[in-house]
DNA sequence: AATGAATGAGTGTTCATTCAT
DNA sequence: CATGAATGAACACTCATTCAT
């Protein structure tokens, strides 16, 4: 009866392709509006032309956009997060990398999503898929640099806590602020960790 | 009419405030374990004894008793963190006090309730109330330093900020390790962030 | 331990009667404003001195109170209306006492717990259970009269229905009004009643 | 993207107007057996094929339900009432068109939908909202009449109580005799009204 | 594939009733 | 008897998921 006319070739393959993208990409908004639990399927494709049916052609549940957000948001950063520490020589400027190109992530996403207004302190919510990957990559780079001796030996695990820890709390903040500032926050974040780093307690491992 | 006065606190009264209790604790570790959103009454209630009609008789809702465990736990804080202030006379010892104090309490938080075997990454948890509310007071503490000079003056949010997120991570870092060594982690964090202050870009105001 | 001092004799048995008493009115009103299904019984012994495991002591349940108000509004009225009957000699003046009966009685309630300012039209009320005793022996004296041939033969059961409809509704409209106009109200419903009934269809029967 | 164009309602369309009629239905019925509060949704659906989740796919509430069926009766009796009152030139046809027109409709409505062998006194009922709604009709035609001079000054309040009072309660009654006689109800409640209204006491107004 | 109605287990909450004190 | 905390079966309603079209 009805037909869907094939307009060109691959066009079928295109749309599939889009779909996914789009319900990821409204997945991402609403995770970050309404936290994991509030948000319901309803809300991630009421931002797509698409139907709860077809949500659940390209995911498998709930569960599996949240996780395929998470992977979407390390497979991005990954490859900026690599070059960044490729150019690196001494600890310093590969904090510097990679908390460059961490806030410039975000600064990033900020522009293309920015939060809708903030109106409350958002009582019940929780940290995007995407951050949670990020922060992954922030602490296996970190790993790294103490692997490789570029940083005194300390607590690895209390230092990488740190770092993601201050990035992350940092960087939220300066997507805050308008206009958003990257070369301020990564110079806040780079030379307290810096300096940090130095003053903490070594350990001989 | 007739009324019973109760001289001592009466077998009554003893078990409503012990039930009082025990929803608190059995919260406590619920939304600890899953997040506010997925936990339900009725987890809470199945680690105790009550029935989910008792629950309504001690809180009035699901939000009520998040909240009563917000203002418990700061509760029960703030005398702790302000006695640590009036001790302290610079910027080091303030930090050392506070920060002291707050592994202090979680430590001793901790041996109450221990974690539960930390199953997975947890995926879909959020910060426990109590948590919220000591940040507060944390976050209170470090602003009046800055007020009174006790420290350079830096971006007083980013540090606040830096300070929250370097204490609450390490912190969690903490507790989950065997022993749990208050002054190592109390060490690490002020010389951290002690030196990461100075280190840090000043603003004229 | 404690003991309930005995102030004289038969007052234990007083204060029964005067408890029993007391919820009884207390349903009265809740019934009355909130209907059957609304009211809880901790509305009802919120309006006493007494205590929700009082109530039980005295009813037996929800219904019960319910039945008990019926019956108490029955066997307050019966007498009432059993008099006026008494004097009665034709349809008219049976009609009048019984209809003036009815509203005195209902307009002497009406002063006693006058409504709560009728804040909405109720949309989900229902009677209250002792008008509907009271409709009971209205219709078993009209039934008489038809019995003893004070009245053209008719269709008994809707004869009733319309007089008992017929005061009920304008009953109702009496109480709203200020002053409450019994008179007024009984003259309407009497010559409307006895014209009506001259001219409805006769019945061999 | 993609629509399906409907020339004439498919099946989907068709189950659907089925489906919330069939729910309206089964709430016509619960709602005149147990009352709008005792009356559940499960209630409701167990006499349909639906699931709870399909009720509230048509109706947003259960206060919907009650709402709709309200509009329902209201909207299928106004036009018979309207019509019924255009032939009308007297009091008399006025009144006997109106009361006719609503005793056909209930009449109608009883043989779609027999009552339930009456069960008992029906202990906790109210009027299905039908019923209001087709009151609320009555009385605005009533009332117009009163203003067209075309019954005595009488008071009008009373007067619309008395008339829909007679009306429901014959008509109550009427539906419950085996045969239905529409036409003698109809001729018992207008003679009584018609004599009524010239008996009672006229108002200068 | 796409659609959106259908499903029903599960949620927070209420309330008649019981029972230890 | 009085008390009021405890109980747990309901209730109205939501939502992830399925499935007929």
């Amino acid at each position: 009866m009805s037909e869907v006319v094939e307009l060109s070739p691959g066009k079928r393959e295109q749309t599939k392709v889009a779909n996914r993208q789009a319900i990821l990409e409204a997945a991402r908004e609403v995770f970050g509006e309404m936290g994991y639990e509030a948000a319901t399927v309803r809300d991630i494709i009421r931002r797509t032309n698409l139907s709860v049916g077809a949500f659940y052609n390209y995911y498998r549940s709930k569960e599996e956009v949240f996780d395929a957000l998470a992977d979407d948001g390390a497979r991005r950063f990954r490859p900026i997060l690599h070059a960044a520490a490729l150019k690196a020589t001494d600890f310093e400027s590969y904090l510097r990398a990679a908390v460059g190109a961490y806030f410039n992530f975000i600064a990033a996403d900020e522009n293309l999503y920015p939060p809708p207004a903030n109106q409350e302190p958002m009582p019940h919510t929780r940290n995007t898929p995407e951050m949670l990957a990020v922060f992954e990559e922030v602490r296996s780079v970190l790993a790294d640099v103490m692997e490789r001796g570029l940083a005194p030996k300390v607590d690895l695990d209390f230092l990488v806590a740190s770092c993601i820890a201050v990035a992350r709390e940092i960087g939220e903040k300066m997507v805050e602020r308008r206009p958003v500032d990257v070369e301020g926050a990564t110079e806040f974040v780079v030379r307290l960790l810096l300096a940090g780093v130095q003053a903490v307690p070594r350990v001989e491992r």
